[in-house]
DNA sequence: AGAAACTTCCCACACTCTAT
DNA sequence: ATAGAGTGTGGGAAGTTTCT
C-alpha cells in the first residue's frame, strides 16, 4: 500500500514539474474525424440490454483512466511530429526535466516513441536506439553475444565479429562464464519451455555483468521520427565528460574525460549509425478496449483489418506486441476486463452468469484472466469484501491473510456458484442434452458446451477430495438424506397440479419418496431405491437404522 | 554490411466441438 | 465414450525486410 501511495505522489510531484507531453493528439484512433473505437463498442455490446449499457459506462470509464495516465505509445502511423508543453520531441539527458523524466519511464507512466541508449562497457561504449523498452534491447544484445560466440565457435576475434559483442563476451569469459555452455543452457531451457528457468537464468547473467557492463538511456523520444538523426549524432560525438557530471555514467578515468568520442574509432559502434528499424504501428489504446470488450486475438485482428484499415498487420505481431506492451494476455485482461467485470457485477440485477456470456470469446484465451475467473480460480472485489464480513477480518489485512480463507468460500463456475452445481448433481439435473431426451439440460439453459460442463465437473469433483461424479453424487446425496432427516423429514413436492407442496416423510418410505422427488429418479422403481440408499450412501446401514440414527422423530429403541 | 524490428516456424499443452 | 479436427496460448530461434 505504501509503495503504492508512494508511486502516486511522484507522479504527481513530476506533473507538477511539467513534463507532460500533450501532444493533443487523441489515443484514440480517428478516422474523419470519427472515434472508430464507439463503433466497435456497439457492435460488441447489446447496448438496449442492462449489462449493455452498464458495460459501456465501465468502459467509458477506463477509456478515460486510459487518456489520463497515457501509458502507452500514441498511434502515430502518419509519422506526425509529437512535442510536449515545452515545445520539445525529446528530451536529452542534459535537460533539467530529463532525470524526473526518466523515473516516470523506469515507473511506465509514458510509454515514448523511442529512446537513445549507450552500454558502458568497462569504459568502452556503445550507443544504439530502440523503439522498445531498454531492458528488452538489452537483453537481446547478450543473447546475440552469446549466439555469435556459439557459432564461431569461440573465435571472437575473426574479422567482422562485432566489437561490443566481442566487448560483452569478454566480461562474461573474465568472471568465469563457459560460454558455449551458457549458450547451450539458455537454448536448453527455451527448447525445453522451461521459459521461467531462463529468465532467471537471464537476469543473474545481468546481474553478475552489472559491475562491467551497464545500459543506460540517455535521451527519451516522444515519436521515432528524430531517432536516426539522433543516434548519429551522438554516435559521432559521444558526450563523455558530461555523461560522467550527470551521473549516468560511473567509470573511472583518473579524472581525463574527453569532451566528445567518436564510437565508430573510439568506442564499440561499427556504423555510423541513423538505421530505424520498421516497428509496426498499432492503436494500443485501441486494443485495450477490444481487451476490454473481451475479444480474442484473431477477432482484434479481423476488426484492425476491417474498421481500422490496417492491412498488413499478422497476427503473431499483434501478439508479440500484446506481449511486449501489456505483459501478456493475462495481464491484459486482468488490467482491462476485469475492472468492466467487477462494475457489472456490483449492478444489481445482473447476474454472473449473463457477465460471463457476455465476454463468453474472452475465454478462448486459454492462459487469460478470464479462463481462470469462468472456473472460480480469480476473484473479484466483492468476493474479497464478502471475505471481511464473513470471516470478521481486518480490511488492511495482508494478501497471505485473506488468501487462508479463499479457499472456504463459495467458487463460482460460468459465473454459477458451486451450492447451484451441487444441487444439481443431487436432484440428478440431465448436465447435457441426449438425443430422444425432451428435459433441457444445463448446458442448453447455460449456453455452454459440454466439454465446459465435462471440465466444470471434474474441477468440481476434484475440489470436493473425490475421484469420480458419483462418488461426490453419493456423499452429496449422502448429506441431503440426513439433513432432511434431521429437519422434520418434510420435503417439497410438486403435486399433479404443479403446485408446490410440502409432505412430510415417514420411516416406511422415506426412501421411496427422497429418490423419486429429491433425486428425481427418471425410473424410480426399477432404480430400487432400498439398494440406493443401503449400499451406495449409507455402506451397510439398513433403512432402519438410516432413519433411526438420522431422524428426530418416532425413534424406535431398539 | 549492419541494425532494428518484423515474420515464420516450432513445440507442448489445453480446451471445444463434431462425428462416430 | 472417444477420436480427431480446430483453435488458442506463450515465447523461443531463425530467417526476412527495411532502412542507412
Amino acid at each position: 500500500m505504501n509503495e503504492r501511495n508512494n508511486i502516486i505522489n511522484k507522479e504527481k510531484k513530476a506533473s507538477i514539474n511539467g513534463i507532460n507531453p500533450d501532444q493533443g493528439i487523441s489515443v484514440w484512433f480517428k478516422s474523419e474525424k470519427k472515434e472508430l473505437i464507439h463503433e466497435l463498442i456497439k457492435k460488441y455490446l447489446n447496448l438496449d440490454s442492462l449489462i449493455g449499457k452498464e458495460a459501456k459506462k465501465a468502459i467509458s470509464s477506463l477509456m478515460k483512466q486510459l487518456e489520463q495516465k497515457k501509458q502507452y505509445r500514441l498511434y502515430n502511423p502518419e509519422e506526425k511530429i509529437i512535442i510536449d508543453q515545452k515545445g520539445r520531441e525529446y528530451i536529452p539527458f542534459n535537460d533539467p526535466d530529463f532525470h524526473g523524466a526518466l523515473k516516470l519511464y523506469n515507473i511506465g507512466k509514458y510509454e515514448y516513441g523511442g529512446l537513445i541508449y549507450a552500454v558502458d562497457v568497462q569504459g568502452l561504449f556503445y550507443c544504439g536506439l530502440t523503439e522498445k523498452r531498454i531492458e528488452k534491447r538489452f537483453e537481446e544484445h547478450i543473447i546475440n553475444a552469446l549466439r555469435g560466440y556459439y557459432k564461431s565457435n569461440g573465435d571472437i576475434n575473426q574479422p567482422g565479429y562485432h566489437k561490443f559483442y566481442e566487448a560483452i563476451c569478454n566480461v562474461l569469459l573474465n568472471i568465469g562464464y563457459d560460454l558455449i555452455e551458457t549458450y547451450k543452457k539458455i537454448s536448453t531451457l527455451s527448447a525445453l519451455q522451461r521459459y521461467n528457468e531462463r529468465r532467471k537464468f537471464l537476469h543473474q547473467i545481468e546481474h553478475n555483468i552489472k559491475p562491467y557492463i551497464r545500459p543506460c538511456i540517455i535521451e527519451l523520444h516522444y515519436s521515432s521520427i528524430k531517432l536516426g538523426s539522433r543516434e548519429i549524432y551522438y554516435i559521432k560525438n559521444f558526450p563523455l565528460k558530461s555523461l560522467f557530471e550527470q551521473g549516468l555514467i560511473i567509470k573511472d578515468f583518473n579524472n581525463e574525460y574527453p569532451e566528445y568520442l567518436d564510437l565508430r574509432k573510439k568506442g564499440l559502434n561499427t556504423t555510423s549509425g541513423g538505421q530505424t528499424g520498421t516497428n509496426f504501428p498499432l492503436p494500443l489504446y485501441d486494443i485495450a478496449i477490444m481487451i476490454a470488450l473481451g475479444l480474442s486475438a484473431p477477432k482484434m485482428l479481423k476488426d484492425l483489418k476491417e474498421f481500422y484499415n490496417i492491412k498488413d498487420v499478422k497476427i503473431r505481431t499483434l501478439r508479440h506486441k500484446i506481449t511486449e506492451i501489456f505483459g501478456g494476455s493475462y495481464k491484459a485482461q486482468e488490467m482491462f476486463l476485469k475492472p468492466i467485470i467487477e462494475h457489472l457485477d456490483s449492478i444489481e440485477g445482473i447476474s454472473r452468469h449473463e457477465i460471463y456470456l457476455t465476454f463468453k470469446d474472452a475465454e478462448l484465451l486459454n492462459d487469460g484472466w478470464f479462463y481462470e475467473w469462468s472456473y472460480g480460480e480469480e476473484y473479484l472485489k466483492t468476493d474479497i469484501e464478502k471475505i471481511y464480513k464473513l470471516f470478521n477480518i481486518d480490511t488492511r489485512a495482508s494478501w497471505e491473510e485473506i488468501m487462508q480463507y479463499l479457499d472456504k468460500t463459495e467458487k463460482n463456475f460460468v459465473g454459477i456458484p458451486e451450492y447451484q452445481w451441487k444441487e444439481w448433481f443431487i436432484s440428478n439435473k440431465m448436465l447435457r442434452s441426449y438425443s430422444g431426451s425432451n428435459q433441457k439440460s444445463i448446458a442448453e439453459i447455460l449456453s455452454i458446451g459440454k466439454t465446459k460442463i465435462q471440465t466444470i465437473v471434474k474441477r468440481i469433483v476434484k475440489n470436493n477430495g473425490c475421484n469420480s461424479l458419483s462418488e461426490l453424487k453419493y456423499k452429496l446425496q449422502r448429506q441431503k438424506v440426513i439433513e432432511i432427516l434431521k429437519f422434520g423429514a418434510i420435503i417439497d413436492i410438486i403435486d399433479e397440479n404443479g403446485r408446490l407442496t410440502k409432505i412430510e416423510l415417514e420411516k416406511e418410505d422415506f426412501h421411496l419418496l427422497i429418490c423419486k422427488h429429491v433425486f428425481n429418479f427418471d425410473n424410480w422403481k426399477a432404480a430400487n431405491p432400498k439398494n440406493y440408499m443401503v449400499n451406495n450412501l449409507f455402506s451397510g446401514m439398513n433403512l432402519n437404522k438410516i432413519w433411526n440414527t438420522f431422524s428426530n422423530k418416532f425413534q424406535d429403541l431398539e
